[in-house]
DNA sequence: GTAGATGCAAAGTATTTGCGACAAG
DNA sequence: CTTGTCGCAAATACTTTGCATCTAC
């Protein structure tokens, strides 16, 4: 297991508060990329006091140190999740919203050999696959 | 040279207006990937009288219809361009906000595998790069 | 003639911000 | 202490919608 959240925080000089910590807790707890909405909601059951103002402000903040990556799939809402050293992207199921992760070394560096071609380094990327699930025998 | 937009609405039973028609030359006239508020600036030059609410509303239908398609890079605003056969995708950059599209079989063969590999069927997709300018001399 | 399109302004969403009170270092 | 954070409500940005009028077919 690598730093915590909290960790994170104190080694990039971000300074720690309850409701952060309660964030950060929420957020290496959770595996399925909530939206800003659903994030408060969770934060409210264990600090009914929190306001939306600071979670806009704190998962703004957590992105700006590196802490969280944001992703805005299709249909509106940004989704947050905890960036870990391995970066993967996105199968997003189109019927049920359910997203799995997945790493393709391959693609990563035909991504590079693209960008390269026009003249260009990689800085960044998005790639979001959007499936449905194919029925091999039943389900 | 393939169908006009005009066209493709004619086949799809689109109802053509006058609003539909500005739009339409518009978009078929712009390579840089236009926000609804950009389009209703063009739009507006040549009827002045057009409502950003039809601008929305078009772009909405033309949508659905499948002779535009919406994009959401980073940054807030949904951008739009012409849908034709060929599909492409987009190498931002992020210095300047230039678009660059390109095509690559082998990147969008090892999608399709990956999401097979889940168990899916590749439905749609998003892959989007953003990248720096290299200096030919140095990198 | 009629269903559907338009313009306008009002209403929705998602997100940000000003400000006085408050808490971390 | 002092600087930055919090909660609140108001503000903003983007997009959608209700309604009366108008237009394409």
């Amino acid at each position: 297991m690598s730093e915590t959240i909290e960790q994170k925080c104190l080694s990039k000089g971000v300074k720690l508060t309850d409701q952060r910590r309660i964030i950060a807790k929420i957020m290496s707890e959770s595996t399925d990329h909530p939206d800003v909405d659903v994030l408060y909601k969770r934060a409210s059951q264990v600090d009914s006091k929190i306001s939306i103002a600071t979670v806009y402000r704190t998962v703004k903040l957590f992105e700006e140190s590196g802490i969280l990556t944001k992703h805005e799939f299709k249909g509106g809402k940004a989704r947050y999740e905890e960036l870990n050293e391995g970066h993967h992207d996105h199968l997003i199921d189109v019927k049920t919203g359910e997203i799995i992760e997945f790493v393709d070394e391959e693609i990563e560096k035909l991504q590079k050999k693209v960008a390269k071609k026009y003249g260009y380094k990689l800085v960044d990327h998005k790639l979001e696959l959007y499936g449905v699930k194919v029925n091999s025998e039943n389900e």
